[in-house]
DNA sequence: GGCCTTTACTTTGGATCCAAAACTAATAAA
DNA sequence: TTTATTAGTTTTGGATCCAAAGTAAAGGCC
């Protein structure tokens, strides 16, 4: 919020992922700017923030446009954050826990065991549970030390997350969503074992399959 | 050379990996715009740009610097890649070659051997492989198909070949850099034969292998 | 003599203005 | 009737102007 273009960059990132602007839809500078009520400058700016993280693509001389995804795109898009946070897990189990987080690990776990074990999930618990997972994933990439994944992550993460989320939230199927979250729970107990155990290999790929769950299980469906 | 920002991230782009401004020196707009003889605007869009690359970094409301890299930031970095590519090789090999596609395979693999059979390196021969093997990468990165990791890729891609440049190009060293370049061709062909085989696990793995071949190789100097 | 305050300067962010390129539409010619 | 050329409109890109925030330096106070 404190310099004004990231905010509008946040601004139209959600208009974008809420599809507010369909995909394939031209964007104006001008149009946008007036919309925002603010001038073309910071929207310039934001465009350009956008079209690296591959929310936008351009259009020649004709400015951008909301880039289109197809369901392999989708599907890419998560293999890239999973083999990306399978990185970031394996360096933090060959490097090593300290003590502190170690402990925030558990306590996220423990949350997330919390909301399971009521046995039944509300639209609530959905909700909240998704905030658990996002920050378990976050730990473990700021845990990685160095950066580095940190930004490779960071870059490449508004685009799966945005196309995927339409799919993780189907709100008429919380039996389903059930399931799927304990079983992204016991992921999150595997792989905390692991990561204490050292267990690089097995961490890493066990993020892999850990980042997939959501669309492997929304296949069967 | 289209349209003139781009230009612009592209000369700046050069400036930083030439180190002609050092790592953590602070880039002011106007300086760099009078530098290149042009306006502030373009420059403020081409910091956007560098920023999102990992290049530049906000040093709050005083603009932006020349990012910092350590050793192990270039280490990371190229593992970034590595497991990037690896996932592009595994999907090629998963999704299997067009005949055109093989043929270019061979084509860059045979004028790799072309260069090593001569027995010896001069620098301008290493210069060349260089192309050639960037060529390699590029090859993999878009016979995947799905621009998704192409973009991810491409958006990862400026860092870590900008910081492990110098390391790779030391020009006291030919015969070193002759094994280096034997031990990268026998990997192209390994490579080339899995994916032709559709060996997805382990044409992943050697492709990751692959990626950090010229770190390990300076670790052992 | 050191520290706090105030003032002036530097620099980024936003708005507006101008030029250039591209798309559109209309008119004229084949 | 169709096509090509040209004029007009729309829109992006670049330059300049203004405001706001931050920094640094100088001067006053404890």
């Amino acid at each position: 919020m404190s310099s004004s273009n990231q905010s509008v960059a946040s601004q139209l990132r959600k208009l974008i992922e809420d599809g507010h602007y369909p995909q394939g839809e031209r964007l104006g500078e001008e149009a946008v700017a007036e919309q925002l009520g603010i001038s073309r400058t910071p929207v310039r700016l934001a465009f350009r923030t956008l079209e690296q993280e591959g929310l936008l693509k351009r259009a020649g001389k004709r400015g951008f446009m909301v880039r289109e995804f197809t369901d392999a795109d989708v599907h890419c898009a998560v293999e890239v954050r999973g083999v990306l946070e399978g990185l970031a897990a394996r360096r933090l189990a060959e490097h090593g826990m300290s003590s502190q987080q170690r402990e925030e690990f558990d306590f996220w776990i423990q949350k997330g065991r919390e909301v399971l074990d009521k046995g039944h999930l509300v639209e609530e618990d959905i909700q909240r549970w998704i905030e658990l997972n996002w920050n378990f994933h976050e730990l473990i990439v700021c845990s990685a030390g160095s950066g580095v994944i940190a930004d490779a992550i960071s870059r490449n993460n508004h685009l799966p997350f945005a196309a995927a989320a339409s799919i993780v939230i189907d709100k008429g199927k919380l039996s389903h969503e059930y399931r799927k979250l304990q079983l992204a729970q016991l992921h999150h107990e595997l792989i905390f074992q692991s990561l204490v155990n050292g267990e690089g290999a097995r961490v890493e790929m066990l993020m892999r399959e850990h980042a997939l769950i959501g669309i492997r299980y929304s296949e069967l469906l």
